[in-house]
DNA sequence: AGCACGCCGACT
DNA sequence: GTCGGCGTGCTC
C-alpha cells in the first residue's frame, strides 16, 4: 500500500525557506489532512515545533522515506476560511507563476501577525562603563562582531533587530553570547495601533431614489445572480451616470443576505472625500484600508473582518484578500486601471483574481468602468461577462468641447513652443475670467522615442509595431524583440532634420507658462513636488481653494478630483504615450485623454479641451476628441486580432535580472532556446529576448523575453518546465528570474 | 529563524 | 593541542 505524503509550507514569514516539505500523515490524522489546513509539524534538529500549511498531497517521496517526519497535529482553528484563501494563493501561484511562499504572503497577512505586531529590538541592559572593559576585551581577541554590534549599542542604545541582523550583519549566536554576559536585552515591543475610523455623523444621511436607468441595470443584475452560473457583471457607466448608487443598491442587497462586501477602489481615488460615502450610507460596518495603514494596522482590520465586526472593506488592489467568512460580492470600481495589476512577483490582476475567488466562494463580481479596458470589454461583447450599459449622464452636464491640434501645422507656421497657438488663446481667455486651466503632460512610458517633428513619423521596429528606443550609444532599439539600427538625423520618410527625441519635463512647462502668463499663479504636480506621502493630497486641494490659476502636472492630475471652476484641459503632447513601447499604448493613451478631457467642466460651466498631437488622425485620439469608448474598441480589437495581442492571445513575460551583463544575455538566450526545443511549435510566438524598458537599475541588468501563444494553459505549462531547468541548471545560479502572466 | 558543523586564530 | 567565535548550510 502506497503511503501519501502532504507537501507542507514550513513558515511563510521566513523568506529563507521557501520551499516544501515532506511530512508523512500519521494514522489517527487520515482524512483530517487537506490542501489548506494548518497543522503543527517537527522542525529542524532540535524537535523545534513550529506551524505549516498543507498546500498539497503527493505520493511519491522526494528523499528517503526514512528521514520524513510526521504531522505532529491539525489545527481546525485553521478556519475554512484560511483554507479558501490558502487555494486562492494556489491558483495564484500557478497562474502568474510565483511560488506558493509568495503567494501565501501576498494572500494571508496572518503570518505577517508576529512581526508587525512584535518589532524585536536589541537593547543595553548593562552602564556603559562596565560595557568598556568587555569592549576592549572584545577588542584584544578579535572578536569583531562582538565587538561591532557593543560599540553599536553602546552609541544608540537600542537597534532594531533587524539592521542589526542586515547592516551589522549580526548572526544570533552573537547576539546569544552579549545576552549570556547580561550587556544586551531582546525587547519585543508591541505596536499598539489605534482604530481608523472615526463615527462619521450619519444625521444627513439621504438615499436618493435610483434613476429608471440605474434601477434596469440593478434589476439585470440580481437577474444575472438568480441563474444557475452568474457570471461577473461589468457596468459601463459614463461618468456622472451615478454607477456609485447602483453599487449601493447592490451592496444593501448583499448585506441583506447576512454576506460581506469587498470593494476595491484605485489607490489613487482612495480618499476620504470618495469614500465618505459609503461610511455615510453603511456606517461603522466600513472599513477602509489603503497603504497609509501600518501591516498591523491592516491586520486588525482584517481581523475585524474575519470576526464580523464589519462587513464592507473598501481598499485598493490588497483588500481583495480580506478574509470574510461569508463574501457575497466584490466590486471593483475604475476596473481598467492598471494599479491592480500587482508589481511585485506575484504579479496577479486583482480583476481576474476577483473572478477567481468569486467562483471559489459563490461571491459575485461586479466591474465598473466609464472606459472599460480592453479585455474586459471583448469579455463583455463575448457573453463572458454580463455587459451592462449606464450611458445617461443625470443632472445634464454636457460633454466638453475638445479641439485637436496638429502640432505638425504649428511647426509650419513657425511654432516652435510647446503651446499652440489655440491653446495659448483659451488659457488667456480662462486667466481674463478667472477660472481655472489644467495643463497635463502625459509622460508614462517615456523612454525617448524618436519621431519627426514635421511629418509626424515615429521610428518603429520592423517587427513588432513598437516605437524605438534611442540609447546613448547611438543605436536605436527595439525592447519588445531587440532589433537594433542606427540612429537618424534626418527623418526617412519626409527628410526633415527636425527628428530627434521629445525632451520636456514639467519644470520647463512651469518656466514657459510664466514667461508666456505672467502674474499666473501655476501649480506643478510631478514626481518631485510630491515627494511626501501628503504632498499630493495638498497640491490638489490648494488648487481646489483657488489658490493657482493653472496646474500643470502628469497623469496624477486627471484622476481623481474634481474641480468645478476649472473650464480648459490641455494636453501638451498627447503622443507621448501613444509612443512607448508597448502593445497597450493605444488603449493607455485613450484612457488617459479621455479622463483628462472630463476634467473640464464638471461644474455649470461648459468646459473645453485642447488635445496637443503629432497624430492627428490617430483612433485614439479621434475617439478621445469625440469621447466615444465604442469607436476606439472597434478600432483597438481589429489591431489586437490582427498583431495576436491579448485578448486575441495569452502574453507570458520571462524576466531576468543579474548583475553580469554577459551572463545573463547568455542566460536567457538559454531560456528561448529550451522553450523553442520543448515547444517547437509554430504557434507558440517567441518574443526576444531583449533589455527591459528600463535595462538597469542599481546594477542589476534586466532582460525580458516574452511568450505568446493563444492557449494560456500552454503558456504556464512552459513556465513550469522553464523553472526546473533553471532550477537544475548551474548557470543561472546568480541570475533572478521572474515571471509575469500578466503583460 | 535556529541549530550543528567545521574552519581558524588565540591562548594554556 | 584545545577553546571558542563566526560563517555556512540544512531543515522533510
Amino acid at each position: 500500500m502506497s503511503r501519501i505524503y502532504a507537501d507542507i509550507i514550513v513558515d511563510i514569514s521566513q523568506e529563507k525557506l521557501d520551499k516544501s516539505f515532506q511530512y508523512e500523515i500519521p494514522e489517527e490524522l487520515q482524512g483530517q489532512v487537506e490542501i489548506g489546513k494548518r497543522v503543527r509539524i517537527p522542525f529542524g534538529n532540535g524537535g523545534r515545533e513550529l506551524t505549516g500549511y498543507v498546500i498539497g498531497l503527493s505520493e511519491e517521496p522526494k528523499i528517503e522515506p526514512d528521514r520524513i517526519k510526521a504531522i505532529l497535529a491539525v489545527e481546525d482553528r485553521g478556519m475554512e476560511i484560511e483554507s479558501r484563501l490558502i487555494s486562492l494563493a494556489g491558483w495564484i501561484a500557478r497562474q502568474y507563476g510565483s511560488t506558493m511562499n509568495q503567494a501565501l504572503k501576498t494572500v494571508l497577512p496572518v503570518k505577517e501577525k508576529e512581526t508587525a505586531k512584535e518589532k524585536r529590538y536589541l537593547c543595553l541592559a548593562a552602564p556603559e562603563e562596565a560595557c568598556i572593559p568587555f569592549l576592549e576585551e572584545y577588542r584584544r581577541k578579535h572578536y569583531k562582531a562582538k565587538e561591532r554590534l557593543l560599540q553599536a549599542l553602546m552609541e544608540k542604545k537600542t537597534l532594531e533587530y533587524t539592521y542589526a541582523a542586515a547592516e551589522l550583519k549580526i548572526t544570533a549566536s552573537v547576539i546569544r553570547g552579549l545576552e549570556e554576559k547580561g550587556l544586551l536585552k531582546i525587547e519585543r515591543e508591541r505596536d499598539y495601533r489605534n482604530p481608523v475610523f472615526k463615527g462619521e455623523d450619519r444625521k444627513n444621511l439621504e438615499i436618493s431614489p435610483l434613476s429608471p436607468a440605474q434601477k434596469e441595470v440593478c434589476r439585470e443584475i440580481f437577474a444575472e445572480w438568480e441563474t444557475e452560473h452568474p457570471r461577473p457583471c461589468l457596468i459601463k457607466g459614463v461618468t456622472g451616470s451615478g454607477k456609485t448608487e447602483v453599487y449601493m443598491e447592490l451592496i444593501t442587497h448583499v448585506l441583506e443576505q447576512g454576506q460581506q462586501v469587498i470593494v476595491l477602489i484605485p489607490e489613487i481615488a482612495l480618499t476620504y472625500q470618495n469614500v465618505s460615502r459609503f461610511y455615510r450610507r453603511f456606517g461603522d460596518c466600513v472599513s477602509l484600508i489603503n497603504s497609509r495603514l501600518s501591516k498591523g494596522e491592516r491586520f486588525d482590520q482584517f481581523e475585524r473582518a474575519k470576526k464580523g465586526e464589519v462587513s464592507i472593506v473598501i481598499g485598493p488592489r490588497s483588500a481583495l484578500f480580506t478574509p470574510f467568512p461569508n463574501l457575497g460580492l466584490i466590486l471593483i470600481d475604475e476596473e481598467h486601471e492598471d494599479s491592480y495589476k500587482s508589481e511585485k512577483t506575484p504579479c496577479y490582476h486583482a480583476r481576474e483574481t476577483a473572478i477567481r475567488r468569486g467562483e471559489m466562494e459563490g461571491a459575485h463580481v461586479v466591474l465598473g468602468s466609464a472606459s472599460p479596458s480592453v479585455e474586459s470589454y471583448y469579455k463583455g461583447k463575448t457573453g463572458e461577462y454580463k455587459l451592462l450599459y449606464l450611458e445617461e449622464r443625470y443632472g445634464g452636464s454636457r460633454l466638453p468641447q475638445v479641439f485637436v491640434v496638429d502640432l505638425k501645422e504649428e511647426l509650419k507656421t513657425g511654432n516652435r513652443s510647446m503651446f499652440s497657438s489655440v491653446l495659448t488663446e483659451k488659457i488667456r481667455d480662462r486667466l481674463q475670467r478667472k477660472e481655472q486651466v489644467m495643463l497635463f503632460l502625459n509622460r508614462r512610458g517615456y523612454t525617448g522615442f524618436v519621431s519627426c517633428r514635421s511629418c509626424g513619423h515615429v521610428m518603429k521596429c520592423p517587427h513588432c509595431d513598437v516605437s524605438l528606443t534611442s540609447h546613448r550609444n547611438g543605436r536605436l532599439i527595439c525592447h519588445y524583440c531587440g532589433y537594433e539600427t542606427w540612429d537618424v538625423s534626418k527623418c526617412p520618410v519626409c527628410g526633415s532634420p527636425y527628428i530627434g527625441g521629445f525632451k520636456a519635463g514639467t519644470q520647463q512647462i512651469e518656466v514657459l507658462l510664466q514667461k508666456s502668463f505672467p502674474g499666473a499663479g501655476v501649480l506643478r504636480m510631478d514626481a518631485d513636488t510630491t515627494k511626501k506621502k501628503d504632498d499630493h493630497e495638498k497640491i490638489l486641494a490648494a488648487f481646489a481653494r483657488g489658490e493657482a490659476d493653472i496646474l500643470i502636472g502628469t497623469q496624477m492630475i486627471v484622476k481623481g478630483h474634481d474641480f468645478p471652476n476649472v473650464t480648459l484641459v490641455g494636453a501638451l503632447a498627447a503622443d507621448l504615450s501613444l509612443c512607448s513601447e508597448d502593445y497597450r499604448a493605444a488603449e493607455k493613451t485613450f484612457q488617459l485623454l479621455l479622463q483628462a478631457v472630463g476634467r473640464a467642466g464638471r461644474g455649470q460651466r461648459a468646459g473645453e479641451a485642447v488635445i496637443q498631437t503629432y497624430h492627428p488622425e490617430h483612433y485614439s485620439i479621434l475617439a478621445a476628441q469625440t469621447q466615444n469608448y465604442e469607436d476606439f474598441y472597434q478600432q483597438e480589437i481589429r489591431y489586437r486580432m490582427l498583431m495576436d495581442y491579448p485578448p486575441a492571445a495569452a502574453m507570458a513575460a520571462v524576466r531576468g535580472a543579474c548583475t553580469d551583463e554577459a551572463l545573463l544575455k547568455e542566460a536567457m538566450s538559454y531560456c528561448r532556446k529550451y522553450v523553442k526545443r520543448i515547444y517547437p511549435k509554430e504557434d507558440l510566438v517567441l518574443i526576444g529576448p531583449a533589455p527591459e524598458t528600463v535595462s538597469k537599475v542599481q546594477d542589476y541588468y534586466k532582460m525580458v523575453l516574452y511568450m505568446r501563444h493563444k492557449d494560456r494553459e500552454i503558456l504556464v505549462k512552459l513556465k513550469d518546465a522553464l523553472e526546473k531547468y533553471i532550477a537544475v541548471n548551474k548557470g543561472f545560479q546568480n541570475i533572478y528570474i521572474q515571471f509575469d502572466f500578466n503583460v
